[in-house]
DNA sequence: AATAGTCGCAACCGCCAGGGG
DNA sequence: CCCCCTGGCGGTTGCGACTAT
C-alpha cells in the first residue's frame, strides 16, 4: 500500500525560501524550539511542509553553521571517512563542526569526487582507476569463461591477482578490512542489495562485520589474517572488535569513528605481524 | 548580445527505524 | 504485538549563476 504524503502537497508551498519564510522559521523556533515539526509550519504561520521546514532549519537557519567553503583539511577528512565508512554523510558531517550532511553530501558530489578522478583515483573503491580498470577486465574474462552459480564465494570465481589489486592493503591509514567496509559501503549505494544496519546511531557494525563481508575480508587477503592466521580463530577476533567497536560508538560519534580508524591501524598492524612483514606497515 | 553548456547549492522525494499509543 | 506517526538519512532533481561559444 503507498505510504500517503507527509502533508497536503496541493497546499504547501515548494521551493526556494524567502527572507520573510526564513524570519518566520527563525523567530518561532527561537521562541518555542523546534518540537513537532509536522506542527511547527501551522503555528509558525508558513505555508510549508513540515519536513521542509526541519531541513531548511538543519541546512541553513541552524546557529553556528560554517556557510563558508571547505578547508583543505575538512576536505581531507572527508576523503578518509568516505574511504572507510563510505557515503554515510550524517557520520561524517558530524566530525565536521558547523558542517551538515547535505553540505558534506554536495560537495562530495561536485567536487571532492570529481577531483579524485581527475587524479586517477576511484572515488568509490578509493584505488586508482587503472587497477580497478584492469580488475573489471579480469573479472570480465573469468565471468565470461565460466557459468556462475549464485555463490557469493569469490574464491572460486575470482582469481587471486584481480581480488588483490581490487583490495590492496595501500593507502595511509587504511587497512584491507576497511576497504571491505568501503567495498560493502559501495555495494549499497549502487545496488541496494542489502537492507542498510540499525543501531541506536543508525550505524550497526556487527551487520557490516557479516559473514559474507568477512568472507571477501579472508578471501581478500588469502591467509585467514583479519582477525588470525587460523580460521577458528575469527569469529573470536570479529566479536572482540565488534564488541569494542559498539562500546566506542556508545561514547558519541567523534569517539565511534576514532574507534573505526583506531581499529583499522591496529588491524594494519596486526595483518602484517601475522605476515612477518612490520616494515611495510604504514 | 544571445544561446548553450556546466557547475554548485538548495530543496525535494522516498525509504527506513524507532517510539508511542 | 501491531500500527501509525515522526524524524532522519541518502539519493536525486531543480534552478540560478557563471562561463564558453
Amino acid at each position: 500500500m503507498a505510504r500517503p504524503p507527509c502533508c497536503d502537497k496541493s497546499m504547501v508551498k515548494k521551493g526556494l525560501w524567502t527572507a520573510d519564510e526564513d524570519a518566520k522559521l527563525l523567530a518561532y523556533i527561537s521562541t518555542h524550539g523546534t518540537g513537532n515539526w509536522t506542527s511547527v509550519p501551522k503555528k509558525a504561520g508558513l505555508k510549508r511542509c513540515g519536513k521542509s521546514c526541519r531541513l531548511r532549519w538543519t541546512n541553513y537557519l541552524r546557529p553556528n553553521l560554517k556557510h563558508e567553503g571547505f578547508t583543505p583539511e575538512e576536505e581531507e577528512k572527508i576523503i578518509t571517512l568516505h574511504a572507510t565508512i563510505g557515503s554515510r554523510w550524517s557520520i561524517i558531517a558530524k566530525q565536521l563542526p558547523g558542517r551538515t550532511d547535505n553540505d558534506v553530501k554536495n560537495h562530495w558530489n561536485t567536487k571532492l569526487s570529481k577531483q579524485l578522478y581527475q587524479n586517477g583515483i576511484d572515488p568509490i573503491t578509493h584505488r586508482p582507476v587503472s587497477v580497478v580498470m584492469q580488475s573489471l577486465k579480469e573479472l570480465e574474462t573469468v565471468t565470461a569463461s565460466r557459468c556462475c552459480s549464485t555463490s557469493a564465494n569469490l574464491n572460486n570465481v575470482v582469481p587471486q591477482p584481480a581480488l588483490s589489486n581490487l583490495f590492496p592493503q595501500q593507502q595511509v591509514g587504511l587497512s584491507v578490512f576497511s576497504d571491505s567496509f568501503s567495498e560493502a559501503s559501495s555495494y549499497a549505494a549502487t545496488a541496494k542489495a542489502t537492507a542498510p544496519p540499525s543501531s541506536p546511531t543508525g550505524f550497526d557494525w556487527t551487520d557490516l562485520l557479516s559473514d559474507s563481508i568477512l568472507m571477501s575480508c579472508d578471501d581478500i587477503v588469502g591467509a585467514n589474517s583479519c582477525f588470525g592466521i587460523n580460521g577458528e580463530n575469527n569469529n573470536k577476533g570479529r566479536a572482540e572488535i565488534c564488541g569494542a567497536v559498539m562500546e566506542d560508538e556508545s561514547n558519541g560519534s567523534g569517539s565511534f569513528v576514532d574507534a573505526i580508524l583506531e581499529h583499522d591501524r591496529k588491524l594494519c598492524s596486526k595483518f602484517y605481524e601475522l605476515l612477518g612483514d612490520e616494515d611495510d606497515v604504514l
